[in-house]
DNA sequence: CTAAATTAGTTAACTTAATTAACTAAATCT
DNA sequence: AGATTTAGTTAATTAAGTTAACTAATTTAG
């Protein structure tokens, strides 16, 4: 039985958006050419037409939830101008994103980014560029301002990805334990300014 | 061909440590009952006579891996007394344990945890027990000690994922990043420790 | 000291996933 | 209308995980 109309037939997009739901039905292990082919009613080989295997999937899905997430921090921060409100906002929607769809979290920190990547590096750079704007009005030189995006990202992702991981068992609200660390954070950046350059 | 004398057969032990072997040479994708019995010269099948398949296999490894971890830091730790150069000394272990072992650091930190579990979880729990030694001597509150630990753990293992992801790609050496982050947080916890409750 | 019971290994067979190759027929282009 | 493209197909290969049935060396009990 031959193929269907052309209007019909699907596109890297398509491949990519099954993809992502399967990924969040199943979680990571459904993120696969066979799962995402049954999903999207065809034969597994068919989905090489569209994407070259399963390394060039994962890739694809990787890329797409990092310009998901952009969208979403991009959207919550829309507005917001004191450097300050402007960190803890990102911090909140980072957080949000993970909780909201923990296996695209999960897939998007896990995506291993190789600096010849012509395609991935200038993404995730932007994604995080806005992170240097931020943080460009605490007026920090540029080594200063680095190890600042370091620590902020560090601490914000090392967060998520301990409390995702269910190592956070301790009888204490991880909202507050996250909104103390956002506070702190900013104090730390401040240390970081007026500390002297040994 | 039967089976070999009782004292050259092997154990559950013999089974992890032929495992993180593959590990460290191969990376995660060798941490297979498959792989591992190759490694052993037995067939796949054996190896279920020492664990129980490959999730019990995984589980076995980042226990194992966990304890490594532990023996580690304990030693570099031994004889340094200054809270503040504790939480320095245990920065800097846990990273160097996470560039001498990259695939151990990874298997240790996506093991996921469920509170139900006896055994790992006391283990775990036994592992970060001494952050919370060091950060008493802060004198902080029960839940700013939380905080406090909650903050240290992420900023660290949130830095060297980061790392191992291959995102830290400015032209700033990772080592002085790393170096100011343990300081500002130093600086950030003495800031939990003043800070009003709210 | 022999006979029974254990047990660390084996082989054989099944399932599922990824992948490649060869094929088919609908859609498009001249 | 006929040639070409191409999105799908089926068939076959490889490799991993797993289960079941078997085997023979070791241990243990009588």
């Amino acid at each position: 039985m031959g193929r269907p109309t052309k209007e019909n037939s699907l596109t890297p997009q398509d491949v990519i958006a099954a993809a992502i739901a399967c990924l969040d039905r199943e979680g990571e292990s459904a993120l696969g050419v066979n799962r995402v082919a049954r999903e999207l009613g065809i034969k597994p080989p068919a989905i090489y037409k569209h994407l070259d295997g399963n390394a060039a999937l994962r890739r694809a899905v990787a890329l797409s939830i990092w310009q998901q997430y952009a969208a979403w921090c991009r959207q919550r921060l829309n507005g917001v101008n004191s450097p300050c409100e402007m960190l803890k906002v990102g911090g909140h929607a980072t957080r949000e994103f993970a909780r909201s769809y923990p296996p695209r979290y999960r897939v998007m920190m896990q995506f291993q980014l190789y600096s010849e990547d012509t395609v991935a590096a200038p993404l995730i750079r932007e994604t995080l560029d806005f992170m240097r704007r931020v943080l460009q009005s605490y007026d920090l030189s540029e080594a200063k301002l680095i190890d600042a995006m370091r620590m902020v990202n560090a601490a914000i992702n090392g967060f998520i990805a301990v409390e995702q991981a269910g190592l956070l068992t301790l009888e204490r609200s991880t909202d507050a334990s996250f909104e103390v660390m956002l506070d702190a954070l900013i104090v730390a950046i401040q240390h970081i300014r007026d500390a002297s350059v040994e």
